[in-house]
DNA sequence: TAGGGTATTAACAATTTAGTAATCATGAAT
DNA sequence: ATTCATGATTACTAAATTGTTAATACCCTA
């Protein structure tokens, strides 16, 4: 990943450094903070891609740097993940309240951060996502979160829509459902066996015809 | 390749000698056996990556002792070959049937043996999977779960689509019953002898073709 | 050509998996 | 404060897949 920033905050120096250590082997430009004031400081002055926020810091903790952050127009694309302690439901709960994209259970090995973090931008870094993309008779929109049948437009909810979106950005192709799970509500975020189907059954109604298959014992296809 | 382990049996001592010399050299760790059975105890206690198996042997010949090994389940991803004599048809046809991998024809140069090894695990070690298959008239596509006669889209189960791709995996290879079990149901999933016949069955139904072939007494293969 | 073993087949039963509708919790909008 | 949309969950239903059975059919060999 040619040179992409990110931005860590953690009040632990020894953790900031072996993590920014091991991310700069890999070619990513690193820029630390040891606080959640700098945490801010530092997004606004160097516009990362991606940024790793402890939840507890000091002056400002992970959760209110995120919900700071989020509220500019100009961090509203960038990846925010919280590093949480491995148990700490709480913090889950609301940091996706506040707009996380994920989160990092610690402790975690450098090696898998580096992954992680790999994952991170291989998940954004599908160029189709911002494109219009046009399929038969449906052309989904990103920009406006909207998608056209036959140029019918049809407003779908968050979640429909990136869902839609995921599927579409290679049609013919199965999604597992681990897959989806993984893409739209991230690695660590837990919801019942049955959340995809609804959110499928609801594409699939408001678009009003079929272009999602479902391959059963696999997961699901977008066909045009 | 760093540490594979190959087994090699034949029962003239001057063969084993110089071929295993050779592999050594290489890098490889090899493990010798000088009949049939030595070849079936050897094998499973240091589970080795590749056997090479001269066809004829006291004890054991190595079609039988193929046949032992491929009906156990830590025996399906290891690479069998056979050393036959150079013009010996009638081994080669039923080496395959036994599940063999390859043939190499005696006599043969260290030189080239070492880099027909070096060949196989070349081939194992990418994983082929998840590639688009193209048979003939059939074309096997994993990433959308489809197999396609004649540019028709077929649509298969996951079960016959699992096993029509093991199968398609490599053409004119027998895989015996057993082999299958393991590969597609697991070895601890036990079913019925018959279930595979029947799954066999719809891919043949639902292919319209008969790509799969039976071989009496030992398993299937696939045939474009 | 009769018999043993083996595969094919169709019908059925079991199991697994997905679809659905109703419901709840939450936050945003009015 | 009430309403509304979203998103998740639940319990139930529907459907497809998968496995079994049992009745043939097939082939080799004696």
């Amino acid at each position: 990943m040619e040179g992409k920033k990110i931005l860590i905050a953690d009040d632990e120096p020894d953790i900031l450094e072996i993590i920014s250590y091991n991310l700069q082997l890999h070619g990513y430009e690193v820029i630390t903070a040891k606080d959640g004031d700098q945490a801010i400081q530092k997004a606004k002055q160097s516009h990362p891609d991606l940024i790793i926020l402890d939840i507890m810091m000091p002056k400002k903790n992970g959760i209110e740097v995120c919900k700071i952050l989020r509220s500019q127009p100009e961090f509203t694309d960038t990846i925010i993940v919280f590093l949480t302690a491995l148990n700490d439901e709480l913090s889950h709960v609301k940091g996706l309240e506040y707009g996380a994209d994920d989160f990092i259970s610690k402790p975690i090995s450098p090696k898998v951060m580096v992954s992680k973090v790999n994952s991170f931008f291989r998940r954004i870094s599908k160029p189709e996502l911002n494109q219009v993309m046009d399929l038969g008779d449906i052309r989904i929109v990103p920009e406006e979160y909207m998608v056209y049948f036959k140029g019918e437009p049809v407003s779908l909810a968050k979640k429909e829509f990136e869902l839609l979106s995921y599927l579409a950005s290679k049609p013919g192709r199965v999604f597992l459902r681990n897959e989806i799970l993984n893409r739209i509500w991230g690695s660590e975020v837990i919801v019942g066996d049955r959340t995809i189907d609804v959110h499928i059954r609801k594409i699939r109604q408001k678009l009003g015809i079929d272009c999602i298959t479902t391959v059963k014992g696999v997961g699901y296809k977008f066909e045009a």
